[in-house]
DNA sequence: TTGAAACTATACAGACCTGTATGTATACTA
DNA sequence: TAGTATACATACAGGTCTGTATAGTTTCAA
């Protein structure tokens, strides 16, 4: 095992670890003890737990983000398409056994202090959403773009927030339709 | 200081502390500290930390069902202007200086195995919400109620994560513009 | 084959956690 | 006024946490 892959299987390890129960209730010695390792080499790659968090929030970043463009850009092509697709690829992900969440908001509700660098990173993660859903909104000129953005995020995080709680069997189908109802709403009203 | 309001003192405190800081991060001796109180108070009062935090969430239950319906029935009369109304009450939570985001959101991110009382009690609190929209709602007969309900709640909880994560600076006025939207679809539609 | 870098195993320091034990003081009730 | 329930302060038991210290072992390249 390379030197590269032991830091990456660490990471993993911690990753899965800290989505499924949480960051504080992850201690360093469940991750050393189910990464097979030492407890000096976890530290000789990673200065701190700390570190090792910022490490899973950046990861997340990276491989939600490339899920989410190559889902999304694959088949649809017209801006409604490309918007309703979002929630197609919400259904998906929230349809995998091993769902668990958004971690931002997980971890975001878990270090609510502002000024906290977890909750400063999940903020700025999060605002990938929208920039993307502005990005497809630049094709539509004449439409109320801020209104129809801010209701389709509010939607995607709605239904992201009912499937971590339970509440809405087809949190990913309700929130497709209503977003179909506010989309041609404002394209066909040109406002 | 009578029995009973030390033991609502305690709690009041102890709801503060888990509101703002996080369960966990909130330890029996912080709350004992800042309720002025001695430990063994506290352990008189409640039989474990376990059983502080579950009144925590209860109480929270309690104050906002109150609040909430004490808002909406205030001046609305019709249906629309009913749903509308929770949305305004949105905007009043989330411009107050004390919001702090969602405890059951929060909770439930906290304690994410489903199978943890912590859990459990946040997804049923949770469920109140959808069962007032649906109550509104059942005065509209031959509409797509439950279309427009999950839309709408999806939206309630949209609004209220945004706010958790400051990622739109407006979310209950966009939430609101966007169910004005669906509202006035479903009602027209009679779909 | 020798030497440096990476990994392993174990122990432990110091802080924090929940919950209990003990004895004293206060306040209400009979 | 005597007795009882409640609250007090302090100490501590036993566990967990992060991070370090130390010494032995593997790996791999020169």
């Amino acid at each position: 095992m390379a030197n590269k892959s032991k830091k990456e299987h660490i990471l993993t390890v911690a990753s899965d670890l800290f989505n499924k129960k949480g960051i504080r209730a992850t201690g360093v010695d469940q991750v050393v003890s189910e990464s097979n390792i030492a407890k000096m080499t976890l530290y000789n790659h990673f200065r701190s737990k700390d570190e090792l968090v910022l490490a899973y929030l950046m990861k997340y970043d990276d491989e939600w983000r490339k899920r989410f463009e190559d889902s999304v850009n694959k088949s649809a092509k017209t801006p409604r398409d490309k918007l309703l697709a979002v929630f197609d690829m919400l259904g998906e992900w929230f349809g995998e056994p091993e769902f668990n969440g958004c971690v931002y908001i997980k971890t975001a509700a878990e270090f609510m202090d502002h000024s906290h660098p977890y909750y400063e990173a999940a903020r700025n993660y999060k605002a990938f959403m929208k920039k993307y859903i502005d990005s497809v909104l630049n094709e539509c000129p004449s439409v109320n773009r801020e209104a129809l953005s801010s209701g389709l995020s509010l939607l995607v995080e709605g239904a992201i927030t009912a499937a971590m709680l339970q509440t809405d069997p087809k949190p990913a189908e309700h929130a497709r339709d209503t977003a179909r109802v506010i989309i041609d709403y404002y394209l066909a009203n040109n406002k």
